[in-house]
DNA sequence: CCAGATTCTTGACCTTAGTCAACGCTTCAT
DNA sequence: ATGAAGCGTTGACTAAGGTCAAGAATCTGG
């Protein structure tokens, strides 16, 4: 079991004493999970949460209709489902492979115990909960304030890192779309009309950023701004 | 300093042995503020997280524009900022008493030092965060599934309990409006829709529910549901 | 008890973005 | 190869709800 390499880059494991490493990694198991596997639901009896080893989860919730909003995706050295364990025991949200992918899996079960007494583990926990807490708001914050042309920016600046002048999409469009908490249609409009405006320039799941500056703009811009 | 009743309500003490409480209050300190006086803003560097004892606080963005949208309304019990402290050490968002407010001020740097080895209150923090973060994914779901009929009747609904026919608006309607995403023209239109179908009937801050039944399952519908 | 200040309500208007429907393009399996 | 399935794009339509503006109602301090 070498995933040493990913699981220090995991903020979650960080600053871990090798002992209290080994007994994470005693309770741990491995998981593969094939695309679209569905890995637990809405509502069901949380038994434990992941770590995402390798390929990407999404993280999602269903409309009565069956329309999809998906809240997280999450890569490499991410961890989901670590909340459910304890506000009411249940998972938030449905949870699904993107591709294959492989997982670690903490059982609820052994890791509070492991918690109680473990200050360094707590406090990587607290700070990545604040974490993810912090990405809410701005969602929401985003959802009430900007339109779809600064979120996408937005997502844009952020996937570039403020640098990079070409980014590749590291999901479809749909998933994207869902993600930004709108439609595919609006977001394939949306893209146009950036890419008419010289912002831009798509091909396929590559997008080229010819002006940072206006798309800066753009980004921080909110509605009737 | 008697406060115990107050704070054994308050789910972030629950638990607590005597001598772990002795150690928090011995590092906090009371703060009393006033309606309107700013606590903190967004972006500000953090020193400490908050819990309320009496009165109540706004927690809010402000766009641009100074548009604002109410992301949290704190009753007594309750905690705010206790995230900011870890995530990248900013408070998130401004927070405001609505009324004259009695607040235990807890400091960043003596927490983080009982955390480490108070594996209790590291415990009922995490829970406190998992919380906050499943409100938020309601949040995030309502404001992409909902409409706002649906999201006034699921918060009259919540107000309730499920079964007061009676209920008190606790805050003001355009801080209502604020907190479920709207304004206030549109939460009036509502308000006055909702009267007019004889679900609820409204006067000043007091409503009525008239029909459960059917507020129940407005509460439920979706967006084109 | 009155004046000023908020807060709430209502009307008219308009923009954003979601829906529906049709079609092109790619991928994949039989 | 040839459907079948999935993804992406485009057009036409619609409606939810936000903006602006004005007036009514309610609260507050002097």
């Amino acid at each position: 079991m070498n995933y040493s390499q990913i699981l220090k880059t995991c903020p979650f494991f960080a600053g871990l004493a090798d002992d209290d490493m080994e007994a994470l990694m005693g309770i741990a198991r491995v998981r593969e999970s094939s695309r679209g596997e569905l890995l637990f639901s809405d509502g069901e009896k949380a038994v434990g949460f992941f770590v995402v080893l390798d390929g990407k989860v999404k993280v999602y919730k269903l409309s009565p209709e069956g329309k999809e909003r998906i809240l997280h995706i999450i890569h490499p050295g991410g961890t989901f489902a670590e909340a459910a364990i304890f506000a009411d025991g249940l998972y938030p949200a449905y949870a699904e492979p993107l591709q294959a992918s492989k997982l670690l899996f903490l059982p609820k079960e052994g890791f509070l115990n492991l918690l109680m007494d473990n200050g360094r583990i707590s406090i990587n926990m607290i700070a990545g909960l604040s974490k993810f807490l912090r990405q809410f708001a701005n969602q929401i914050e985003d959802l009430t304030f900007k339109d779809v042309p600064s979120r996408l920016a937005r997502y844009l600046m952020a996937l570039s890192e403020g640098v990079k002048a070409s980014v590749e999409l590291p999901i479809s469009k749909s998933q994207l779309a869902s993600n930004l908490g709108t439609v595919s249609e609006t977001l394939s409009r949306t893209l146009r009309k950036l890419s008419e405006d010289d912002l831009i320039s798509v091909s396929g799941k590559k997008v080229e950023i010819l002006d940072f500056e206006r798309l800066e703009e753009l980004a921080e811009k909110c509605k009737e701004g």
